[in-house]
Parts: structure tokens; C-alpha cells; sequence
DNA sequence: TGTCGATGTAATGTTAATAGATACAACGAA
DNA sequence: TTCGTTGTATCTATTAACATTACATCGACA
């Protein structure tokens, strides 16, 4: 039961995107060195990120930066960005219609279920790539 | 990016003990039929749930009791008991030291997930079985 | 305008997790 | 001893995710 890596893998991509932007050209090969994945895997990440409108990519010449600054970037873009809007759990299909739990789960503990979720989406809002910057800069300064 | 059916699962076996408790032996089979999997699926999520102390199940003469008032029992107790306690996300395990990112990423975010991750198991706390019970009969008293 | 490095994307292979199913030993009551 | 049930082991099928190769396309520049 595990979240995918494409959640800190996009959030990685937008990170060195940022902290590298004036050192060097962000390509799919410089990103996939730090990451240390395949660069195909970037260059679909990038394309996710590219299609939730938070950065650019220089089809040819090469290089992506973002759109925004990182104060206005929350893991919430990232995640809605990078996994699919389905919902948290699953559900069984098919549970016995004929008893009143098996009829009637989906709906109750549904509607809780969607709550925590929601309450998790307002927590990935809370942190900014601004904050996670910060965060390594400051790691960066104590090494 | 998805939960498994462990949790859902379980929840309804758990519902379905306890709201059947007085009118039929609960056995796998009889679960089975209600959650619509395969009795096997059942026997293993209550042996987990066993493991935890959350029911009694009757060796040989079959059938399974809660041990605790639905009160006292919330989805935290039932997650424990049929997931692993691993991390929510995965993370690349190998980024390149060589680089800031790479090298701070895992500490940095892991410790922000992880926050989110605890207040999702809060969540999990404030839902007890007895609310579910209530919005079943709730439903049921509606039909 | 041809070259070159980079992106976009399709196709394929590999691995791991999950669920489904069958089989059977062990259990406990009658 | 019989019978229904639980506890497991094992096998298979399915699915999702990630890795990799290959190649068409793009855009700048000599």
C-alpha cells in the first residue's frame, strides 16, 4: 500500500529545476543524473508538469524552467500534476446487494474515506517548493 | 496511486460481524458472500485482524466475535492491522549525492510527507466502527 | 540548409503487488 | 469418527509501475 515514486520524483524535477536554473541547462539528461532515473521517466514527468501548466520545456533547444515562482507552487499542484484524480481506496465492485452492510458500505465509510482524503490535499497545499528550497538550502549551508 | 482493497475489506467484515452477530454464525463463507471475494480473502484478512485483537475467531466450530465494543475500535486500529506500516510514499533510493538536491531531497520531503501521513492516521482515529454502524442503520432504516 | 543536441512518444521487457483459486492439514463439537 | 470450519501453502492471472531502446520531430546555429 504505497503512493507511487512520481510524487517526489516531479517534486525532485521542479527542485533542480529551480536551484540549478542559473548554473546550468535543466535537460532531461542533467535531471535524470540527479534523480538517477531514466531520462524518458523525466521527460514524462516533464510532460505532466507541462500539461498542469507549471513549466515550460524548450521543445529542440532543450532546458525547462517553471512558470511560476516557488512560493506559488504547493505539492498539490505537483500531485494533481502527477496521479490521477481517482479516488484514495478501492472499493469491491460487487459486494451482496441482498445484505444491508454490503449495500450500503461503499456509500458510508466512502464518504469518510473522501473527507481524509480531502483533509490530505489541504496538507499538500500547506507546503510551498519555496518551503523545500529553503529546507536544503539550509541543509546545504550546515554540510 | 491507489490503496488496496485490504482496508475496505476489512472494515466490512468487521461491520458485517457485528451486524449479524445475533442472527447468524459469521463465518468465511457467510462473510464471503456479503463482501463478494473469495472466502480464502477472508480468512487471511481475519487472521490479521486476530493478530491485532480485534476479533476472536472460532477454530474448528467457526465464526468470529469482536473482542472490543464497535466504540472502541476506529479505522486506525483496522489499518494497522491489514497494512504494512511502511512509508506513505516511495522514494528513489539511489539520488545522486553528488548533487544538493539529490543528496537533501529524501530528508527534506520525507520528513513533510510524513506529516501528512500522521494526520491522515488521526483521521483514522476519529471514525469508529459504531459511526459506521449508525449511517448502515441510518440507510437501512431509510430503505 | 544540413547538422546536432534535445524533446516527445511508441513499443517492449521486467518486476512486484494483488487477488483468485484449489488443496489439504488441523481443529472442535456432536 | 464424522462434519463443517479455520489456517495455510501453493499456483496462476492480472495489473501497474518502472526501465530501456528506438526513432521521429523540433529549433538553433554554423
Amino acid at each position: 500500500m504505497q503512493f507511487s515514486f512520481r510524487l517526489p520524483v516531479a517534486t525532485h524535477i521542479l527542485l533542480c529545476i529551480e536551484r540549478f536554473k542559473d548554473e546550468y541547462k535543466t535537460t532531461s539528461t542533467f535531471l535524470a543524473s540527479s534523480v538517477n532515473v531514466n531520462p524518458v521517466i523525466i521527460r514524462k514527468t516533464l510532460g505532466q508538469l507541462k500539461a498542469a501548466g507549471l513549466v515550460e520545456v524548450a521543445a529542440g533547444v532543450g532546458g525547462a524552467k517553471l512558470t511560476k515562482s516557488p512560493e506559488d507552487i504547493t505539492l498539490w499542484d505537483v500531485f494533481r500534476a502527477v496521479e490521477e484524480d481517482e479516488d484514495l481506496f478501492h472499493f469491491q465492485e460487487n459486494p451482496n446487494p441482498k445484505c444491508p452492510v454490503g449495500r450500503n458500505i461503499h456509500g458510508v465509510l466512502g464518504d469518510r474515506l473522501e473527507e481524509v482524503r480531502q483533509h490530505m490535499l489541504a496538507d499538500f497545499k500547506k507546503i510551498t517548493l519555496a518551503d523545500l528550497l529553503e529546507s536544503i538550502a539550509t541543509k546545504e549551508a550546515a554540510e
